[in-house]
DNA sequence: CAATAGCCCTGGTGGC
DNA sequence: TGCCACCAGGGCTATT
């Protein structure tokens, strides 16, 4: 499941391999990947170079002199750099069925969007003004400097929620997923049903520190391969060897020796330790 | 407006 | 060994 530090860890990949490259051709499936018409996007791309790479939660932006190309990658998604396509045969066309769209660079590179379960979504924006629209729900970016403690106040307040649901709402702030959010909920000390009106001052200081913290860990491990994550260069992450309670129940937390738990919340199973965080 | 339930989708898993 | 129901979960839509 790429969240932000997986994300984060492709755009790196890409900035460094793709950077400049000019589209020679591409390919697209009939994949629902596709939130956009795929025939414009195949009209408007060839012959366009990748002008710069960003990333918007968990979105990946590539920005050409004629629109830009937005990418989701759901649950299994992941983009697959290639020195020059063992599995494609001319022009270019996958011979792995859960590959959805292909860009070829001039230079013999080759970017694959791999999705089984498609989850994922693709997007193609020819005006700037399509783009910031799209992202205007979007809420704080964990990793800027709009990540203010004042602005978490402001996000926090009023709502009646529990804590888990809102650090995975997007609108809220974006890039989390449930992996970080439980690790980010067992640093902070906090029982995922904690309502957010019960968040004490202190509470809200040390959520507003830690979010940004691990998700630089992940960022730093390369990001957190618990089945099917790969950086865009094929590789796992290494954040798994260091999560505290995601996947882990049952397991003796590494702080207390108690058994991690695992429930569910807001409709997404969430881990933690019953000792080190308490009960709301 | 805010919170929540249901839906999409397929590979892996566990029970028999 | 084979079969199959079941689960994971990001984000959207519909509902309360």
């Amino acid at each position: 499941m790429p969240e932000l530090p997986e994300v984060e860890t492709i755009l790196r990949g890409l900035r460094k391999n793709i950077s400049g490259e000019q589209v020679s051709c591409l390919f697209f499936s009939a994949a629902r990947v596709f939130h956009s018409d795929p025939e414009i996007m195949a009209r408007a791309l060839p012959g366009q170079s990748i002008l710069s790479l960003q990333r918007r939660g968990k979105y990946l932006i590539l920005r050409t002199s004629i629109g830009f190309l937005v990418i989701h990658l759901g649950m299994t998604g992941q983009l697959l750099l290639e020195k020059r396509g063992r599995n494609i045969g001319p022009p270019c066309k996958p011979s792995d069925p859960h590959v959805h769209l292909i860009l070829c660079f001039s230079s013999g590179k080759v970017l694959l969007y791999r999705d089984p379960r498609k989850f994922g979504r693709i997007l193609f924006f020819a005006e700037e003004s399509g783009l910031t629209q799209f992202f205007i729900r979007m809420g704080l970016e964990p990793l800027s400097d709009s990540f203010t403690i004042e602005n978490f106040r402001r996000i926090l307040n009023g709502k009646k929620g529990k804590i888990k649901p809102f650090l995975l709402n997007q609108s809220y702030i974006c890039g989390l997923g449930n992996i970080y959010a439980d690790e980010i909920l067992f640093a902070s000390s906090l029982h995922p049903e904690t309502t957010v009106s019960a968040l004490t001052e202190n509470d809200k200081i040390t959520l507003h520190r830690f979010i940004p913290e691990i998700l630089a860990k992940g960022i730093h491990s390369g990001g957190t391969t618990f089945r099917d994550y790969r950086n865009s260069e094929g590789g796992e992450g290494g954040f798994q060897e260091l999560l505290n309670v995601y996947g882990r129940e049952g397991l003796e937390c590494r702080k207390c020796g108690n058994r991690i738990k695992r429930i569910q919340v807001g409709g997404r199973s969430s881990h933690y330790c019953p000792e080190c965080q308490r009960v709301p």
